[in-house]
RNA sequence: GCGGAUGUGGCGGAAUUGGUAGACGCGCUGGAUUUAGGUUCCAGUGCCGCAAGGCGUGGGGGUUCGAGUCCCUCCAUCCGCACCA
């Protein structure tokens, strides 16, 4: 009688096993030179306190990686740990009263103990959780020296804020208008702000992204087109008329300002000769200088600020500006002046925020131009079109050509046009060649308790300076209240005051914190390299560092993926850090998510998948027994309710199976849908490898078990039948190889699903050879099976009679002559349809292969007496006949 | 609008460099074992056709002895960015 395999007995078994042995610690650096190391990251978590299939799915493909590279004899750092700053533990406190700290550590708690029963191939000894004070201490020492580099600094600048949490975002953390975490539409406010100067480095992360080759193509567009360099020139147009009332705006920018030329940033100069005006944006400090003494252009300001931000906003929004009665002179002809305008699809934030209105050329000029009865004037020529009849109607000429109507630039192609005009700029002062970006410094000051102080003091005396480093770490205090909004750090009684270390005046804390990106764009560093005396223990660090795999979701794109490479530059920068070739992940690799069916009441209530049932065929509403209806597969969100616990599923099917089915069914890179079928199917395969291990239980002894890892010994020769078993399993180790290497964990399942096949068929064949063809394969199929069930990999290898830990064995040895063939079949077309097949020698010379073909009988049938005109015979692939 | 992908049976998906389309799983059909089964096992399963055979990888065209794969063109879906001067 076979037994069944009980995951819910085995999976503590072996995890105390793995735990007991200590299998999965980090070897030392030291130790270590001279093999490959592989560093195998998943992005960390944040200790939500509850474990989703998401997680399943992203930690299962990073241990599959890391069990495999470990078989394939690298050494392997497979670190966890916990992204434990952020606003829900505020949110906790604020509703439930419990402190931040402790619902933190809870969740950890809670967490690693689910973490654990996925059985991951971790080193938990290198675990730690950014709000550790031993780790934002480590991150103050790094915030300083950026500091002290000029990579940190104050300014007053417009910022996003976030009303519902009452808080500055960066602008990577506002999308659509809105606030990454809360939804709710951000408000630009004046305020004195932490930035990071990640603009420094806006060319090195660009060229950077051409050597990561292991990242996905999305990921580095994305992040060159949030970095968005633009090659052009700034111009400087003399005012030489304005209105009186401008004369007297001292009151706003400074004596002189409204004299200054206005300043304009363009990637078309060689257009210049068809500028007909001048645009600011609404908030330009010109505009708003003028808008003091003109009730109408105030209220343009207004109108345009009340314009949401949303795409259909956008799009739908008319071209609307008002003249603001300034008139500036053209830089290269004296005798041109041009309006200046404010328009409102002009953006404050990019550029100068001031632009000229090239309409022949430009659509939005073009529209704008036409809306407020501007000159249009050509100055590019598309090739073939004639000077005297080109005309601009409906439609701006955006492509290439020469230039014409335009003085000393006429005759030339438009990239001529532009170094020459860059050029006569810079002769006449009038402006210079600029490289633009669209990347703005990274503000990092948050209003919030739960996140690392920021390690400066403000002296009304000695101005803003660091927190002297034997003060260090700032600590939060933990008597804080969140019985209001806003931050608890600011409302605190004491904490911010105290005295000036330099003067011993009266002085006061930083009381915002840093943002929690920070935390997460340099834990890859301190895991490789930890340290009791500095951030990261630079030496162990640059042992282990770049990461080689990196696992994690598309979301962080442009966040966490572009801040952590900042990071790893600028504190190289600071002699913080040593990465060859300065980029933090070699490799990167973006998981699909778990989606899950929907399903909703007759009423329009969302129903959760246990609270239906299919009864003759009807999805039924299980408590009302009313029918139920299918919805859209999503993402598992609790508001769509349709969230697969992962517990539930842990205590029934055990983590292999989990494991098992989030990477069986699509490839990795998609998104996988979750199904009750699917799961029933993971389980049938590991009963059925269960199944076979036990065939061989009863004859195992210890004796043979010793022979198992080697392969081979006791096997038949080449000419038994049984040969063709050890070839399927000799091939199947090797595709496995393959696909995990290639990270189609699909297609390696795929092969192992067939492998077992063929193994239980050959379970009906007797005989001393087909018993070692068998053992062998068995042996071999639970030692590549590590990677994805590794607790049934475990039982299976100790129920045949495997001596020691599967999980620490080498990968199956292969025997390349097994893998390839002496003979093959061909497939034979005639005029490129199929029509038979021949089995001939592997080596065999092409005359004997279309002699084999033609004689085929299926194939001599078709071509009947048709005289041949050609055959193709490709060696090992295919012969085709042409009639 | 710009950029990145994707499109293959009833479903999820396989198919190195152009070389047997549909591996593997799910579902379905038939059969066996079982007191029973939502267990296990065996067989079948792209479409049309009685068959011979024909048709088949989003549509249309092309290159080639041969195209899911290469080229042109159109369509659809998803993702990201978006009045970026």
């Amino acid at each position: 009688m076979a037994s069944r395999y009980d995951p819910s007995v085995e999976e503590q078994k072996w995890q105390a096993a793995w735990a007991r042995a200590d299998i999965f610690r980090t070897p030392a650096a030291a130790d270590s030179q001279g093999r490959e190391k592989a560093y195998i990251l998943e992005m960390f978590p944040y200790p939500s306190g509850k474990l989703h299939m998401g997680h399943v799915r992203n930690y299962a493909m990073g241990d599959t990686v890391a069990r495999h590279r470990r078989a394939k004899g690298q050494v392997v750092l497979h670190p966890m740990g916990w992204d434990a700053f952020g606003l829900p533990a505020e949110n906790a406190a604020f509703e439930r009263g419990v402190h931040p700290r402790e619902w933190t550590y809870q969740n950890i708690d809670a967490m690693r103990g689910q973490f654990k029963r996925l059985g991951l191939s971790l080193d938990w000894s290198r675990e730690f959780a950014t709000c550790d004070p031993e780790y934002y201490a480590a991150q103050q020492r790094i915030f300083i020296e950026l500091w002290k580099h000029d990579l940190a600094y104050r300014k007053s600048s417009r910022v996003n804020w976030d009303p519902v949490e009452m808080t500055v975002l960066a602008n990577e953390q506002v999308v659509d208008g809105k606030g990454w975490r809360s939804g709710a539409p951000v408000e630009q406010r004046e305020l004195v702000q932490w930035f990071l100067k990640i603009t420094a480095y806006a060319d090195d992360l660009l060229d950077g992204l051409k050597s990561l080759e292991r990242w996905p193509d999305k990921v580095r567009t994305m992040q060159a087109n949030w970095i968005g360099r633009s090659e052009g020139a700034l111009i400087w147009w003399d005012i030489v008329e304005a209105p009186d009332s401008i004369r007297q705006a001292g009151d706003v920018d400074g004596p002189n300002h409204a004299r200054d030329p206005i300043e304009v940033y363009t990637t078309r100069p060689d257009t210049l000769f068809g500028a007909s005006f001048i645009a600011l944006a609404p908030d330009h400090p010109l505009t708003r200088s003028i808008a003091g003494h003109r009730p109408d252009v105030a209220a343009f300001m207004q109108d345009a600020a009340s314009i949401g931000t949303s795409e259909e906003a956008i799009e739908k929004a008319p071209k609307l500006g008002v003249d603001l009665g300034i008139r500036v002179r053209h830089p290269f002809d004296d005798t041109i002046t041009l309006p200046v305008w404010s328009a409102n699809f002009v953006l404050s934030g990019y550029g100068t925020g001031a632009i000229f209105g090239c309409p022949a050329h430009d659509q939005r000029d073009l529209d704008f131009a036409r809306k407020y009865d501007l000159p249009v004037r050509p100055v590019v020529l598309p090739d073939g079109a004639e000077a005297d009849n080109f005309e601009i109607a409906a439609e701006a000429y955006t492509g290439a050509g020469r230039i014409f109507n335009s003085g000393f630039l006429d005759d030339m192609t438009i990239e001529a046009a532009k170094s020459a005009a860059i050029a006569r700029l810079s002769a006449q002062d009038q402006g210079e060649g600029k490289v633009n970006y669209r990347l703005r410094d990274w503000g990092v000051s948050r209003q919030r308790y739960w996140g690392c102080p920021i390690p400066a003091i403000h002296c009304p005396a000695c101005g803003t300076i660091p927190v002297p480093d034997a003060e260090l770490p700032v600590t939060l205090p933990d008597d804080v209240t969140f019985d209001r909004p806003g931050n608890p750090l600011e409302h605190h009684p004491t904490w911010k005051y105290r005295t000036c270390p330099e003067c011993q005046g009266e002085a006061r804390r930083e009381t915002d914190t840093l943002d929690t990106f920070i935390d997460s764009s340099w834990y890859f560093a301190r895991f490789a390299g930890p340290s009791e005396t500095a951030p990261v223990d630079v030496t162990e660090a640059a042992f282990w560092l770049p990461v080689d795999q990196y696992v994690g979701g598309v979301e962080h794109a442009v966040l966490h993926l572009l801040y952590s490479r900042f990071f790893a530059r600028a504190m190289s920068d600071c002699g913080l850090l040593t990465i060859t070739g300065d980029e933090p992940f070699a490799g990167l690799f973006t998981q699909g998510m778990v989606t899950h069916e929907t399903y909703k009441s007759a009423t329009g209530k969302w129903l959760a998948p246990t609270d239906v049932e299919m009864r003759g065929g009807v999805l039924i509403e299980i408590a009302s027994g009313a029918p139920a209806i299918r919805g859209q597969i999503e993402k598992m969100s609790k508001s769509k309710r349709n969230v697969v616990d992962c517990d539930a599923i842990l205590s029934s099917y055990g983590a292999d199976v989990a494991r098992w089915f989030a990477l069986s069914d699509s490839p990795p890179e998609r998104d996988v849908e979750w199904t009750q079928a699917g799961v029933d199917g993971a389980a049938r395969f590991a009963q059925r490898v269960w199944a076979l291990a036990d065939t061989l239980a009863e004859a195992a002894t210890l004796a043979e078990a010793g022979g198992l890892r080697g392969g081979g010994e006791g096997v038949a020769d080449t000419q038994h039948p049984s040969i063709a078993l050890r070839r399927t399993s000799h091939r199947a180790a090797a595709a496995i190889d393959d696909s995990i290497s290639g990270f189609r964990f699909n297609t390696g399942i795929a092969t192992l699903y067939e492998w077992v096949g063929a193994l239980k068929k050959a379970e009906a064949e007797a005989g001393p050879e087909w018993h070692a063809a068998r053992r062998e394969g068995i042996a071999m199929l639970v030692t590549c099976l590590v990677p994805f069930m590794p607790h049934l990999a475990e039982a299976a290898w100790a129920r045949i009679g495997g001596a020691g830990l599967i999980s620490t064995a080498p990968w199956p040895v292969i025997d390349p002559s097994l893998v390839t063939q002496d003979t093959v079949t061909l497939p034979v077309q005639v005029n490129g349809k199929r029509r038979g097949e021949v089995v001939v020698a592997r080596d065999a010379i092409v005359s004997d292969v279309e002699a084999a073909a033609l004689a085929e009988v299926g194939v001599a049938a078709f071509i009947g007496d048709q005289p041949v005109k050609k055959i193709i015979v490709v060696p090992g692939r295919i012969v085709n006949i042409v009639v």
